[in-house]
DNA sequence: TTGTATGCGTTATCAT
DNA sequence: ATGATAACGCATACAA
């Protein structure tokens, strides 16, 4: 013992195992070294309870296994799942998550990845809604759900196709009167292309449809409006309503329950996101699902690997539809 | 333009200023210098886009900024509600944070707290599973609702007054037969005191009460049965049910549905937790809310002072009822 | 194959 | 008050 009771170093250990400090370096960094001197460092390691300093290691070698990762909140379900995700999929590359709240701030977003950028991690991972991020070119970064351009890669989900799916869903179970509501950005997002692929799809289909969109300022009482226009009355103006989010649904579908308004009788909502109850029961509402596990797979994947030339600009991921008790069938 | 397109250091800033090193360290720490010089490093920084290298700092200073999080997972709402609350804390004291997912196993656990030692992070809040942790006393840790000794601060809600609060709510809104219903880990912690002070409530109260208690790897089926055997054929043993988390309470809600058992006419369900739909919306059920964003201050708190000798070992934190649905009133 | 020495970017302790 | 210099713990190029 030798009384100090400060953390042991990498010179402690040779010291105890009475080799050279590059030996220590090499056993711990898995470089051959003799049999006979690993076992001897390898006891020493475990004597001392000796850790390596990542800080010391990320001075040396600027190489931290650290990815930060950014995104509005974890309070929205969708958020912290797809955090969660990402996680998994960061620890089972042994990288570690730094993880910042941006709470929709443009500001506070640029703040955090400056300081993502001091912190020197090897990457970041965003899902941002600042359309004039500033990220310096030597830290890979992933957006999600916002295209910044070919040198940024963006991962999300086949918004468009899943606008889609969800009308012809609706139309399948027989809906003759669509509506598509939807609260949010304006920026142009990946998103947005929900609208486009519900409108393409009533175009198909020759059903007629009707947009209900407002800015992310509008209270929710601009859809009760919209509904009791629409509903009130005993009026039925729509059978099938496709909701940008399932959040939303699940709005729209109380204010029409207390419109005495029945679903899925009266009316059919599809969702989109795939929300469950408490992370992992049911669906909360009929929905278009989105692949958080790919999604958040190929972000680590894309973001861990060398800038190739040929790196994609763009990963969409296939989406699918979920019952969740909302639709008919 | 030095053409050099290496990331500016410390001693780029000090060269471009005409200044000497230390004087550019002591600008960037906020020590007083010289008027004049502190315009010159400032004007030099801004012009190179300079950024403190943590991982230097943190290897001279060993102070790091950075507190690691730990929680079972992020798909739960409680617990990424709970670590949204502690992201913020953290965030407005300019803190960072690591956060980790032990998937409720022990050995992982472990592994994280080392992890978390080696990245030398200033402090480790966790939510843990595992009763036998081991962690290092030179890095100050604070524990969420498992209580590991007096050297290790634990903060959690005041479960035992939530457990009462139901009973007495239950009562007072008329249930003559309650019941308490719990699923989970039989490891000694906090949240075992909602039974405990539910039963006592009850013995006040001199209410008949059930308990049905399972461990975590009981199917839910379990519960089933148990419903079956007291609300089947007609049967309405019990008017009121406290359920240990919110989670428990939404699917004994689903499965009383699907029997043709009203809530909250024929049986009032109250959960605890305080879970809201989408982290935002209303509450899932009537509930003990649990004080998120106290909690999360009191652990932010403690980790960041230092350990004192007066420290508290268990910081106990109100709880409130909350009205959701699942109860009359 | 092993040991030695240098430097990563900062902070802190000295003289000046 | 400012400038030079020595650590902090580790990785690596180089010498043995």
């Amino acid at each position: 013992m030798s009384g100090n009771k400060t953390v042991p170093t990498m010179k402690d250990v040779a010291r105890e195992a009475g080799v050279a400090l590059g030996t220590v370096s090499k056993v711990v960094n898995g470089i051959p070294v003799g049999e006979e001197y690993r076992l001897r460092v390898e006891a020493a390691i475990e004597k001392l309870n000796y850790r390596v300093s990542s800080y010391a290691r990320g001075l040396r070698s600027s190489k931290t296994y650290t990815i930060a990762v950014m995104v509005p909140n974890l309070i929205s379900p969708f958020f912290s799942k797809l955090v969660d995700c990402i996680n998994r999929e960061l620890s089972a590359r042994k990288y570690r998550m730094l993880f910042y709240a941006t709470d929709y701030d443009p500001a506070q977003e640029q703040e955090l990845v400056h300081l993502a950028e001091q912190q020197k991690v090897d990457g970041i991972i965003c899902l941002s809604y600042n359309p004039h991020l500033q990220v310096s070119p030597d830290v890979p970064l992933v957006s999600i759900d916002r295209y910044f351009g070919a040198q940024i890669p963006c991962v999300a989900s086949d918004n468009y196709g899943g606008g889609r799916l969800a009308a012809e869903k609706l139309v399948e179970n027989g809906c003759k009167n669509l509506a598509f509501l939807r609260i949010g950005s304006k920026l142009t997002n990946e998103p947005n292309k929900r609208k486009d692929g519900f409108i393409a799809a009533c175009e198909a289909l020759e059903v007629p449809y009707t947009l209900k969109i407002v800015d992310d300022y509008t209270p929710y009482a601009a859809f009760e409006e919209f509904l009791m226009e629409h509903f009130g009355d005993g009026r039925r103006d729509f059978d099938g309503i496709f909701c940008v989010t399932d959040s939303l649904a699940h709005q729209i579908r109380i204010s029409l329950q207390g419109m005495d308004v029945r679903v899925p009788e009266d009316v059919q909502i599809i969702g989109f996101d795939g929300v469950r109850h408490f992370g992992d029961l049911e669906l909360t509402c009929s929905t278009i699902v989105q692949p958080l596990e790919a999604i958040a797979a190929n972000c680590v994947e894309l973001v861990l690997s060398p800038r190739g030339e040929n790196a994609p600009a763009l990963i969409c991921l296939p989406v699918s539809y979920g019952w969740g008790g909302t639709t008919r069938e």
